[in-house]
RNA sequence: GGAGAGGUGGCGGAGCGGUUGAACGCGCCGGAUUCGAAAUCCGGUAUGGCCUUCGGGUCAUCGGGGGUUCGAAUCCCCCCCUCUCCGCCA
């Protein structure tokens, strides 16, 4: 969400952000709408105001007489009537009008309410403008010591890089024909030392993250609409969302459905939505929390894209980290850098060869004000030569994003300057999130780049004592 | 799933159609007293919107949304949530 009257001093700003994100939103309307509403509430907050006064005044009075006409009879009765209608004649005059500029009101107000909603958070200036997430702009890579991804995996390593999936069905690991069987298109499922390696890695970021200071947080994956409106994935990504509810008879005997759940797309919405309508004391700021969490994506309008493999699924695990700190722009860009470095020392402790990406304008979601995107190098993908063989490319794993107070607007999380016991104004408090971990899509760089001439996959070093201490698969 | 009870300020807890934005208690803040503290006494103590000549004014909010009424925390309807008992169950 907006600021309201930010967006009323300087609508431009907000008409260079939306168009900046190739958003179509009307902003003129707004401001309309909103000028509109703020003229009609003056109107009726004066109105209300008066007869606030006269019921204030002859409500006793009201209340005397109807006591009276209860014991008078006859034209005493009639006289005291008289005078009570006359009594309540004023405030009544005062309520149609209050009445139809409360239903004009009413009718402006839905869809006033429906466009902030729609308004992106404007990118920051130092945001590079691009049409998508070709426009996004390398900002640095780091590769291990022995590979170079710039230059073919054979040509390094003296033999031809095996797919994630060619590997998977060696050493079973992964089983699509029966995902697609059991779940539909973009499924899988995880086998063997597949499912160990998918466990592995997971718990093993987790672990990692919470070494750094992150609490973490079990919190529901099926949640409120309320919760996706806060977080800022409603209305908008609505299409992405599995829906859970129950199918009940209606009326008409018909099998009626009623959404009463949505399934999350990322460990954010419970990590955010849990301090949602909150007022935090200023001292228990920064908020850092992290969980690991079922995640479910309809990819809808993905159709024909990444559909092999284990790239783009409708179900994944993900290690999260939020974290919610000061309205302050200096330690909230400090925190997204901060984010970004966990990853990164993840990685090298990985040795897989990572690439950050500075994430153009068109290629911000709705609620971004900036957003770095990690992407590791991924043998199997890119252009396939004439022998067969794939060029490898660099693959989206990670992504941390920087809000400003966007979320928490919709959120309603603020914070008190001062303290618990202070009497500072409430702030609404900004907020970042960035990936830890999404498996089994991580497991595609950590397979593919871990294999060997002979077809087996060597264990990383640090994935060790989550396997038992297994060395190798194969 | 069945039956019942209930949701009021930071907390406890009154009120159940009109000077109630809300008694009283606790907590918290400021002051007095004190060498200092405890105790005591006095005062203050919600959030949001709109307007503002920046003094303030005003509206809304007693789980949420509608309705009745001149007037609703109080009456009616729908929804959400909590608790108790029974049933079922990883």
């Amino acid at each position: 969400m907006i600021d309201l009257k930010h967006l009323r001093e300087d609508p431009e700003h907000y008409k260079k952000g939306a168009a900046r994100k190739h958003a179509r939103v009307d902003i003129d309307r707004v401001v309309e709408l909103d000028a509109r509403k703020r003229e009609l509430m003056t109107k009726r907050e004066s109105l209300k105001a008066e007869q606030n006064t006269l019921s204030k005044e002859s409500g006793p009075k009201i209340g005397q007489l109807a006591g009276r006409i209860k014991k008078a009879v006859g034209a005493e009765a009639s006289r005291l009537q008289a005078e009570m209608d006359e009594l309540k004649a004023g405030p009544a005059r005062l309520k149609s009008e209050i009445e139809g500029l409360e239903s004009e009101l009413a009718g402006l107000e839905p869809e006033l309410e429906k466009l902030l909603l729609m308004i992106p958070q404007p990118p920051d200036p130092d945001v590079p403008d691009g049409p998508g997430s070709e426009g996004n702009v390398e900002i640095r890579r780091w590769s291990p010591p022995g590979f170079d991804p710039s230059k073919p995996f054979a040509g390094q390593k003296g033999f031809v890089a095996k797919s994630h999936t060619e590997l998977g069905e060696v050493h079973g690991l992964m089983d699509f024909e029966r995902g697609v069987k059991l779940s539909g298109s973009r499924s899988y499922v995880l086998t063997g030392d597949g499912f160990r390696l998918h466990q592995a890695v997971l718990r093993y970021a987790f672990d990692q993250i919470v070494a750094q200071g992150f609490t973490p947080v079990s919190a529901p994956s099926i949640v409120r609409e309320k919760a996706m409106v806060g977080t800022g994935f409603f209305p908008a990504g609505r299409e992405q969302t599995y829906e859970v509810g129950i199918h009940e008879a209606n009326d008409a005997g018909e099998r009626a459905w009623e959404a009463d759940g949505y399934l999350t797309g990322t460990g954010e919405v419970g990590l955010m939505g849990f301090h949602m309508d909150e007022i935090l004391d200023e001292d228990d700021l920064p908020i850092k929390l992290c969980t690991l969490s079922p995640c479910y994506r309809r990819e809808a309008g993905a159709a024909g894209k990444d559909t092999a493999g284990l790239y783009r699924v409708h179900y994944f695990e993900k290690v999260e980290q939020v974290v919610i700190c000061k309205a302050d722009e200096g330690e909230s860009r400090q925190w997204h850098r901060k984010m970004i470095t966990y990853v990164e020392s993840l990685l090298q402790s990985l040795n897989l060869p990572y690439r950050l990406l500075q994430c153009c304008a068109g290629d911000l979601g709705q609620k971004n004000a900036d957003m770095i995107d990690v992407e590791c190098w991924m043998p199997s993908r890119g252009e396939v030569d004439k022998d067969g063989v794939p060029a490898g490319d660099w693959g989206e794993t990670h992504s941390a994003s920087r809000l400003y107070d966007f979320q928490c607007r919709r959120l309603n999380l603020r914070y008190r300057a001062g303290g618990a016991n202070g009497k500072g104004a409430t702030t609404f408090c900004h907020s970042l999130n960035n990936t830890v971990l999404a498996s089994p899509r991580f497991l595609i760089p950590l397979i593919e780049m871990n294999q060997n001439a002979d077809g087996s996959i060597t264990i990383p070093e640090v994935l060790r004592p989550y396997m038992n201490g297994q060395e190798r698969i194969g």
